[in-house]
DNA sequence: TTGTACGCGTTATCAT
DNA sequence: ATGATAACGCGTACAA
């Protein structure tokens, strides 16, 4: 029973053009003229074919939304704040979760393309590779449409990108930590993305810095499901037995330092004055967690607003800085002495 | 420079049709012409256009994903799953946050009707009022699609919804933390939705086949930002210095629970022994708080997933009951006695 | 101010 | 097995 713009204009008694004019705002009609076609369009609930609209228009007004798994607390986060903004400027988003395998990536990237978006964002670092093949489909898409990267970052034509510097913030927080007089710190990460393998990175120099030995370094990667904090503390607990001594732990994210925080609640350790815990993204966990949790905030706000900011001025044609960076900040709280 | 099936029809030297019969795989296409055909497109990277596509078609391929908030714990979850299981089944995710405004819900139920999707599942009971006046662009989306309901239900042709009983699941909590000895519950809760009144009545049923006095009854609206672990185990703070007296609190989300626990820590109650925790949700926070908390699941994944057999089946034209409803499980952790 | 007619890219029907 | 062509619903030059 869906009308089409034919049927409200005979209804009308006008042609299609002018239910056009009057639908899209695009003056020269009579406000009689307007006034009956509304009514009419009013009437029986008319809403014109999106898919007829876009097939004729440039644009489309949807923006894809890919992400590796939206149910991730910083994830979901960033997926909402960008549909919000997105949709705040008359833009729909596709979400399309990925999953963290490549070759699923390029497809559902396709998918994507072929719905016509007039752009892509991709929320989080795993869709850049570190071999620049595995970056093909990302050149590829770049070609159609402008690309945008949340947290990451690839230099490309159309492809733009807003970040933090998270290679800083996580050196900050690891300075600060040894500065307390914690030099032996284990270091919990459970992503090698770009984005991972930068905080590492500033972890590591800080250790550097420092002239930490390596007899006091305890770097584990934790490649389990982020979603339970006890396999969490159960694996830091067995990194302990397996003679790590550290009186300090960073997670790469919340959730690992959440889970630091139960081991040493197990181990009747008491924080911080016997062990330091450091997390990362500033979410919920923090204050949910006993003692609150020190954590560094990397502005998600302020970066998916600038995204779409700068999205919204590529698409109107101007031209805009492909990469913009923000500091990190170290939040603190009860799981620190500093 | 977006190829058409028409340009590679040309370089193909085939026409349109069997370029097309070639991509839908509509068989009656000779082995060599297929192999032609389909290394031309590889070569120029062609990707079909959907919105050609989905004029001439009935489907689209895609369901309209609508919800309050998609950053909330609970419904990023319910988001995610959903997206999985259509992604799964070839189906795209338009995804829409209304936010809790009732008429903005309408709006962009319009918006996304526009975009011709082929259903339009509502995550959350928020989209049913309690007025049937408001309910009207429910049942005049049903008119063109079929609706689905996501932890909410409404009688309705077109209208088919997937649910936990959180009525029951809230009174067997109840009456567990009662028959352990605890008459004195403070019961937060931060919804008015249907789900929400309806773990409420679970509740207060509770405390009436308990015979519970009014005096020992504490319910408690919180009108707050769900994000605020501290903000929550204020408002139980000063709900405590007004008089209320309570050996338990039951909180009808995770957060609110996860508060509770805050404020008996604050205070210096002992948990389980001096006072009683129970959640709702089942979420991550559970696992994250110390002691890990009493929560009840209400089997998201099951829901999710019936929610898309239901209409993958309902859009194959098949009949299929309007209305399931799932129990909801206790979960036993470490702020119960029981 | 209003109407006519074409194009957008694809699928499906009908010939061949 | 393959090709020509008519829809699909809308926006928009262009004409009136």
């Amino acid at each position: 029973m869906a009308m089409t713009i034919y049927d409200i204009s005979q209804k009308a008694g006008v042609s299609t053009a002018t239910v056009s004019r009057v639908i899209n705002g695009s003056g020269n009609v009579s406000p009689v003229t307007r006034q009956k076609v509304t009514a009419i369009i009013e009437e029986y609930g008319y809403i014109p074919n999106a898919y007829a609209r876009g097939m004729g228009l440039r644009s489309s007004k949807t923006v894809g939304l890919l992400c590796a798994d939206s149910s991730d607390l910083y994830t979901a986060r960033a997926v909402y704040l960008l549909q919000q903004e997105l949709q705040a400027n008359g833009y729909e988003s596709l979400l399309c979760c990925t999953g963290f395998n490549q070759d699923v990536r390029q497809d559902y990237l396709h998918l994507i393309l072929s719905k016509k978006v007039d752009s892509i964002i991709l929320a989080g670092s795993h869709f850049i590779a570190t071999s620049e093949l595995d970056n093909a489909y990302i050149r590829e898409a770049a070609d159609q449409i402008p690309i945008m990267l949340l947290n990451a970052s690839y230099d490309h034509p159309h492809v733009y990108s807003a970040l933090c510097d998270d290679y800083a913030a996580m050196h900050e927080a690891a300075s600060s930590m040894i500065r307390s007089g914690i030099p032996d710190i284990l270091y919990l990460y459970n992503s090698k993305s770009y984005s991972g393998l930068r905080k590492l990175n500033g972890f590591q120099k800080a250790l550097d810095e420092n002239n930490i030995p390596p007899s006091m370094r305890h770097i584990l990667y934790y490649d389990g499901t982020p979603d339970s904090i006890e396999s969490i503390s159960d694996f830091v607990t067995r990194a302990a037995e397996n003679g790590h001594t550290f009186h300090g732990i960073i997670g790469s994210d919340d959730a690992l330092a959440a889970g630091g925080i139960k081991y040493a609640q197990q181990k009747g350790l008491r924080i911080p004055e016997e062990i330091s815990v450091i997390g990362y993204n500033n979410s919920i966990l923090t204050t949910c967690c006993t003692p609150a949790l020190t954590s560094v905030d990397n502005c998600l706000e302020v970066l998916t607003h600038q995204l779409v900011h700068t999205l919204l001025h590529v698409l109107a044609g101007e031209e805009m800085p492909q990469k913009v960076v923000f500091s990190g900040k170290l939040i603190r709280r009860d799981t620190t002495l500093f």
